[in-house]
DNA sequence: TTTCTACTTGCAAATGATTTGCATTTATAT
DNA sequence: ATATAAATGCAAATCATTTGCAAGTAGAAA
């Protein structure tokens, strides 16, 4: 029996540690991100989130990233994803329908830790981005 | 010694087996972008490549990329990439200067394929992306 | 609790990249 | 040589994102 929790996430107290100041629009976004967990374009959001202006949006994605709350992700789509920011993983996106799945993978991260070693150009490799691309067996 | 052999490139013949009509934007663009080797942004192609109208470059990177002659790489920059579609292989990317190396890796696909094989909920998976991104030995 | 200040919001307008429409030109198959 | 479908290049439209600014608000300090 899985324990649900999900509404005990003290989202004023996150916005408090990241330095934010705690306003209606960002405790929507924030709250709305955590439930869908998948990542999701500006427009999306705002549709999902009318009353909030499409600038302050941007302004509220912006800062956001900035201080770590969220990450971008690049989907090969023109436009940009978001995501929260927990545990590092990766996607796998079915091209027809945009189905996502995610996943974690011990043996690449150190495969790529591996690589990254190995560079005669870099001195430091921060991070990356890995997605999968293909058809979900709906749409396959 | 290394044999030079860049000015055999038939790029008409490439441009005619594509199904594509031999034109001086084509023949351009496919040139510089074949001795490069980098991924480079419209805007820079554009850069590289003034006569050509930047209309027509929009038109003829979309085309290209259809008919599989160059690919869009996603390097996070709010900008698209293209490169020449040789050999598959992936990027170490400097955040600070651009600068850009490429990696191929036996290893990292081989696990791709096992991560492809094991979801459950994808029939099968046709592309990946995977970029690091980091500092160069320079601006570390 | 009130006040002050810096930060945030929301609108309008600017910007910048990309796309579309269309008349003209051009490559290639016949 | 010619016909035709495709490609070009300009102007203008579109779409996402950013900027400027006046008004509103959260949170710290009094």
């Amino acid at each position: 029996m899985k324990m649900e929790r999900e509404e005990k996430i003290d989202f004023k107290k996150i916005l408090h540690n990241a330095k934010l100041k705690n306003t209606t629009p960002r405790l929507a976004v924030l709250e709305a991100l955590s439930k869908v967990k998948h990542p999701e374009t500006t427009q999306e959001i705002h549709q999902r989130l009318k009353n909030i202006d499409l600038v302050t949006l941007y302004r509220t994605l912006a800062s956001f990233e900035e201080s770590g709350l969220l990450r971008k992700v690049d989907l090969c789509k023109d436009a940009v994803y978001y995501e929260i920011n927990t545990n590092h993983h990766h996607h796998i996106i079915c091209t027809e329908c945009n189905n996502i799945e995610d996943f974690e993978n011990r043996e690449v991260e150190k495969v790529l830790e591996k690589i990254a070693k190995k560079s005669a150009t870099f001195a430091n490799i921060k991070s990356h981005s890995l997605e999968l691309f293909g058809l979900c067996k709906t749409c396959a």
